[in-house]
DNA sequence: TCCATATGTCCAGACTTATCGACATATTGG
DNA sequence: CCAATATGTCGATAAGTCTGGACATATGGA
């Protein structure tokens, strides 16, 4: 079933600790941070800030590469895209109405993104 | 903070038959469907749907109402839409080009989202 | 090689969650 | 009022998660 995987994305999100770790890894998505800084920037000792990047990881969440002592950790925002999708493609079973001001509502998140669509001033 | 609502919800969701009860829920959305119902639909006992329910409930995922000897549940999508837009405000931190895909790839699901309120494509 | 730095792993105690039998509550009909 | 139905609550056990001290591994420099 692939909602295992969606559990696991849900799960690894439902602690504050690793949202608030997620949270900070995707306002520095280009570039990542080293692990210790991470924990500093949470005030978590390093073995409990390692314990739950491996969760994270685990669900496919942040990705790490080695850089020297470091190991730099990025987010990966296509479980979150997976995530989103499964959530919302349920609530679409044949009825669009229900979930289309969900999607509406999205929208002025990204304005400036799209180029082939205008967006509406809906905000 | 409001990232203790979103972990309600994530944790709320994060559960296997919690979260085949919200798909179910939003497949029956206008009408909703009785606790016994759904109790038998996911072949789960009564009273460990009954607590799974209450923490649909006190994650604001579902209401419920009583309807003569039955409680009719139904889905609330207003928590979902938070949640989506809490991930989503995040990632969109100055930096509209990394969230950009996920809401691109999200707006096929419910293409009647471009009219502005007139979505009446009744099933 | 030896040491300092950066990170990961092991483990065990504290805490939380899931499950279901038994009982309680609410509604309807006889 | 009593019985049947529908659902909720309690309590105890089992299972899982969070945390941090102690130890292990990997990298780079002296």
């Amino acid at each position: 079933m692939e909602s295992e995987r969606i559990i696991l994305a849900l799960a690894a999100l439902a602690q504050p600790t690793r949202l608030d770790c997620f949270r900070l890894l995707v306002k520095h998505e280009p570039d990542g941070l080293p692990a210790g800084e991470i924990a500093a920037a949470l005030a978590v000792p390093h073995n409990t800030m390692s314990a739950h990047l491996a969760v994270l990881a685990r669900a496919g969440l942040v990705r790490s590469r080695r850089e020297s002592r470091s190991i730099i950790y990025r987010a990966d925002l296509a479980v979150l895209q997976q995530m989103t999708l499964f959530l919302l493609k349920d609530c679409c079973g044949g009825r669009p109405e229900v979930c289309a001001p969900v999607i509406d509502s999205l929208t002025p998140c990204c304005p400036p993104a799209k180029e082939k669509r205008r967006v509406r001033s809906r905000v």
